[in-house]
DNA sequence: CTTGACCTTCCAGCCACCGGAACCCTTATG
DNA sequence: CATAAGGGTTCCGGTGGCTGGAAGGTCAAG
């Protein structure tokens, strides 16, 4: 197969799948052309890793999920501790993000937001944390 | 005030605080020895620009923010804009991330973690998302 | 024979910094 | 006066995960 034929049914780049052989994810053979050439097995590995980017798991995370999947003596509980632990961290980001929006509705409702100069946003921006020393 | 006090002032790292002079959101005057020499206008700059990264928005929304707070005419609309625009996109990646956590979730619910190889997660990934023509 | 759609490599850039090397300036101490 | 500690300076390179683009090779159709 062809990087354009593993690209459309894995729906990843070119780009990507270039790039994730540079990084030595997958590596396919290659046709007389130089051209790659991409075996099923490829072509399911790359589905794989599409499938766990969408979920946000790192690249680093992702050649650990691989191997393990390579693996046939693996343990399911390493593979659940790779799933939680990043289920953790996304749900850090989650409740960071959350925080934000909280302040950021709040200031949003606060502000009418017309063509007067006074705003609380711009107001809650200069004074808000900043140390007394600067206010 | 010299970088270590603006730095502690505002809790920036004085790296930070070297990078937004290079991309000229905060230049300060220089000693005659060299030492960028920080004002108290430009401290309560920085302060803003914590506060406003601390908040998500990117640095050229931060350099928007700032022109508009240093200028009297401007409309409380614009910011709002800005603000209401940051707050779509938090709230955007709130939910992709919300949904990567239930899927995650329910993945590792069903996955009995233990020293068996059999493993519901990497099914998923292997299978899940993949074209037909791959199953 | 040419056109156009592929494919190749390589280089640069994105964002918002951070780490570190190599060197200069200031102040305190022996 | 020498030195050491603790500031400061510039510059270079790296992070993650790609993406865009240039310059060129290959292949099937008309």
């Amino acid at each position: 197969m062809n990087i354009g034929d593993v690209s459309q049914l894995t729906g990843l780049p070119a780009k990507t799948i270039r790039y994730y052989e540079d990084i030595d994810l997958v590596v396919p053979a290659r046709q007389s052309n130089g051209y790659r050439d991409y075996s099923e097995a490829n072509a399911h590995t790359l589905a794989f890793l599409g499938r766990a980017r969408s979920l946000g798991f790192s690249i680093e995370d992702c050649r650990a999920l691989l191997a393990l999947w390579n693996d046939r003596a693996r343990s399911s509980g390493e593979v659940r501790r790779i799933a939680t632990d990043h289920l953790d961290r996304i749900e850090v980001k989650i409740a960071e993000l959350a925080g934000m929006r909280d302040t950021l509705r709040d200031l949003v409702s606060c502000c009418h937001g017309d063509e007067r100069p006074d705003c609380p946003i711009l107001e809650d921006l200069a004074l808000t944390g900043a140390p007394r020393e600067l206010r």
